[in-house]
DNA sequence: CAAATTAAATGAACATTGTTCATTTATGCA
DNA sequence: TGCATAAATGAACAATGTTCATTTAATTTG
């Protein structure tokens, strides 16, 4: 069944089409000022199509997002040369907010907008895999911290969390807008200026 | 003129009631789910008497917005009885995770959603007032702490900046549903029990 | 106090959105 | 070539933010 093939092959491709160019406008002009109209527009196609392809938006937000998790974790590959687990935590958050400078929009669909996750909320029993991965490659890293004596007297589990509390609280009031009161530097440089007052009391621990 | 103040102060009745509902309403059912005419439904005007008292719906977020900061400030009104500035700022830090836990839609309206700050933005030369003053009272307990040789070696601005995005970000990744994952505690558990690993980390500072 | 003027309130109407679905068009097969 | 299936369409609907001509109420004035 040749026909049969390509014809499934024509439908994944369509499918990447609608998500590409979503994903572009979501970029240009933002998640909120995205419609599906404009959507079906960019790759001409009906408003009815993009239905044919995805239940709803949060569809396809939900598919941006979890394609954020995967450019991020590619992102995190190069972690893997690191030794040193210290070194690799503080390697992987640089990582992790340049990616959120770098990206705003699709760190807001990742790990801020609601919409995105309501798709697990509908299906019972879904969960949030990507996040719940993403938080276990950090957690890894802080336990082989721990092995090496670092964070003594530390909990793995809420101190993993409160590492991640601190990188995506600087990402998170960075891109939306709440950073701009903090004048003396440019906003994405307080972000980084942030880190570094992190990776000081870091070599103490 | 006594007629003429009393316009006035019922004119100023009217809006505060639109506010009181709009922010009942955003507690019940959410920020997205609450729209103008359940706003006027809810106090039996119509929607145009709505936008009499207010521009338009940002406004009414930005209003609200504001008001979520003048209850935080109250609630932290306590912490002048507070004389050890380290101590003042674990306090400080206390206040701030429980009104995020307590209040998650205020919250949201206060640090997380772009809607109430653009009022800010279409008015040019306008300022994030709320935010900055509350960064400052943040900066003057940090500006405290290090005259007290705490956090030696470290910047004010970026070192604070970093301290609230810690809190923030915990706050943020709960309220946005991201902490689920960590499953080893209740949602606002796991805020606590990682602003307590944050605290064994102060101690050292 | 009645008429006129001003202020306040109304809700129909518009534009924009997400979404659905009966209809049309294209495609693959006998 | 005709038929059955698949794909695509876009009109139409409901919900929303917003506007504005009209109505209603209140106030002032002669």
């Amino acid at each position: 069944m040749g026909t049969a093939e390509r014809k499934i092959k024509e439908k994944e491709e369509l499918r990447e089409l609608i998500l590409k160019s979503a994903r572009k406008l979501f970029v240009e002009n933002g998640v909120a000022q995205t419609t599906i109209r404009s959507i079906a527009k960019n790759i001409d196609y009906s408003i009815g199509t993009v239905y044919l392809y995805f239940k709803d938006k949060n569809a396809i937000l939900n598919e941006l997002h979890t394609q954020g998790f995967s450019e991020l974790g590619r992102q995190f590959k190069v972690l893997a040369e690191v030794e040193d687990p210290m070194e690799r935590l503080i390697a992987m958050g640089r990582i992790y907010l340049r990616f959120a400078v770098e990206n705003p929009e699709m760190y807001e669909l990742m790990f801020t907008l609601k919409a995105p996750m309501e798709v697990l909320n509908e299906a019972k029993d879904k969960e949030w895999n990507e996040g719940q991965s993403a938080f276990g490659v950090l957690k890894t890293t802080v336990d082989q911290c721990m092995a090496r004596k670092h964070f003594q007297g530390h909990r793995l589990e809420p101190l993993t969390f409160m590492i991640w509390g601190l990188v995506h609280g600087m990402c998170s009031l960075h891109i939306s807008d709440r950073a701009n009161g903090v004048k003396l530097h440019d906003a994405a440089g307080i972000v980084q200026a942030g880190y570094e007052e992190f990776l000081k009391i870091l070599k103490k621990l």
